[in-house]
DNA sequence: TTGAAAGCGCTAACAG
DNA sequence: CTGTTAGCGCTTTCAA
């Protein structure tokens, strides 16, 4: 590996002045500057990121913590943090906490260790360690998607009872009045938010929600189907549903089409997410779009400042949903 | 931050034992290892990872180049690859290529100027320029998934012609005799390898493939949507479709269904991958299975053991595909 | 405008 | 078994 000496010794300056021609911290003289250019075309010289890094005390990494990586929502997530951190220079580290927050208090300690400016964090769900993360409060931290009620950390979150409004009243507009819900962990409270949201609506226009309709199954395929199979086992109707993310809500669609019932015409499914694939389901997915692309670049942005000091006004911003209409509910 | 220095102050000893302590290198004694140990404790020191890796030469970061984040595949293959990494406490650092060889090789380049240990490489297409990779060298570095047909660096791939032999002969085996398929761009040769495993098999059992029953869309729902589209609007007629992922099968059945055919009665289609979801749709979807969590080993043991200075036996490995049945191919 | 020197936090001879 | 010393590659006072 050819370093700062190397160069310096080529182009006969010292190394600081090689350094100040890098970096352009100080002025250089047009004659040295070019003897140094010259030199540092001619041994292709990089930078050692690590030296600058313990110098300077800052990196260009931040660690991003999510529950899940195969999983449409969260790829989804990722992609889009990727792009505001490669926008900003910023490199990703990921680690997967595999929605257990046992794994994910290892990975926050580990990642206290790592050469990082940063930390965005997608939370598993209100178990996750809050000792740990007031220890994490060394660094910057931001949560994302998945915060506390009252979380303290500077937060980004989209407004989850608004979400469940929104699939609520839409329901209702296709003429639902029998409406199933199968939600995520109520431990994560996005889950209680989105439920309240609905069930409140509801109320709001005279449709009193049957808590037997409720499935608390969690965020992934097996909810959609078992859900859809212990409504139908209990002699449940219903007409409309809304499965709290798009995964849900199209493994309903696939057991309620299996158990010889219509979508939408028997029952109109809506999702959650608006992952990429729900454009192409069959039917295709009505569903509630979340700003992941606007989510992401406000934490990272949040990130880039806190490194370099700067104070944020706002520490905590919530995103609105909005609704995406397709076939899957239109009972047309 | 609490330095090695300030626990060497507190427990008494030189800086270097409680290096020792940490790294277990040497034997120290009982009696000083526990005063070290409680210093430690008491001041929650944590090691200088940039100071360490500066020292030692090397760093606990791995690069991995995908040409897409938010695609089904690449997010399962880079959650083996993560799985893969953080079990020898490996870290990743994560960029996104944009299916753009440009792109790639600005990341590459970037890559190269940063901490890591080395690289895995999903490259692109036959583009991915040549001189870059070879400059690359100076670090481990593994291609994983596309491969050149000649490709020099450590590799471990699919075997990709094989799995368009499997593709043909189950649409034959389920009565298919007129066979189209959507490919991967061309410019990528696993999709070449594909199609010839497909056209090859088919001729060997007497069934001639029809060149305009071949459309190269890539590898994107929009392709499935738009060949099967072509295919319908040129007039001609197939029983049996190969999508070389499922993303681009799952859009063709979906236009299918949309165009009034039925799927499978009317067209079998399979898919290629074996993603989470093609076991969700309606109707579930046959499939190429892609061994990718033992790709992913593979890869990342790789650089693991180039970094370690071990030399390694074979550096290409080819994995074996399998198929997977399913409702879109049961004509039943 | 440039160079010398110190030091970021760590490890590894080397000596004892 | 442990301490002293040098140095990884870089930046930044401080002087000149």
């Amino acid at each position: 590996m050819v370093s700062l000496k190397d160069v310096a010794k080529i182009a006969g300056v010292s190394p600081s002045t090689v350094s100040r021609v890098i970096n352009r911290t100080v002025f250089v003289s047009e004659e040295t500057r070019i003897k140094v250019e010259k030199a540092i075309a001619e041994v292709n010289y990089r930078p050692n990121l690590l030296a600058q890094s313990l110098r300077l005390k800052v990196t260009k990494n931040i660690g991003l913590l999510v529950p899940a990586i195969d999983h449409p929502a969260f790829s989804l997530l990722i992609d889009n943090i990727e792009a505001s951190a490669s926008k900003r220079g910023l490199n990703l580290l990921i680690f997967n906490t595999h929605n257990d927050y046992k794994r994910e208090a290892e990975a926050i300690d580990m990642l206290l260790g790592q050469n990082i400016n940063g930390i965005i964090f997608c939370r598993v769900s209100d178990e996750s360690y809050i000792d740990n993360l007031s220890r994490a409060y060394s660094i910057p931290m931001v949560v994302i998607d998945r915060a506390y009620d009252n979380e303290k950390i500077p937060n980004v979150t989209l407004d989850n009872y608004q979400a469940g409004a929104l699939a609520a009243q839409h329901l209702l507009d296709v003429g639902c009045r029998r409406i199933a819900t199968i939600t995520g962990n109520f431990k994560i409270n996005l889950s209680r938010d989105r439920y309240a949201g609905l069930v409140e609506t509801l109320a709001k226009n005279g449709v009193q929600f049957d808590e037997r309709l409720l499935w608390k199954g969690g965020f992934t395929y097996e909810a959609g189907i078992d859900g859809v199979n212990h409504f139908i086992e209990e002699g449940l109707e219903f007409d409309g549903l809304w499965g709290q993310n798009d995964m849900v809500a199209i493994a309903a669609i696939s057991t309620l089409v299996k158990r010889g019932l219509r979508v939408p015409e028997d029952v109109a499914v809506i999702g959650m997410d608006d992952v990429r694939f729900s454009e192409v389901y069959n039917p295709s997915l009505s569903t509630i779009y979340q700003p992941f692309a606007e989510m992401s670049d406000i934490a990272v942005d949040y990130i880039d400042k806190l490194t370099s000091g700067e104070t944020i006004a706002q520490n905590k911003v919530r995103l609105q949903p909005s609704l995406v209409v397709r076939n899957s509910t239109l009972k047309g």
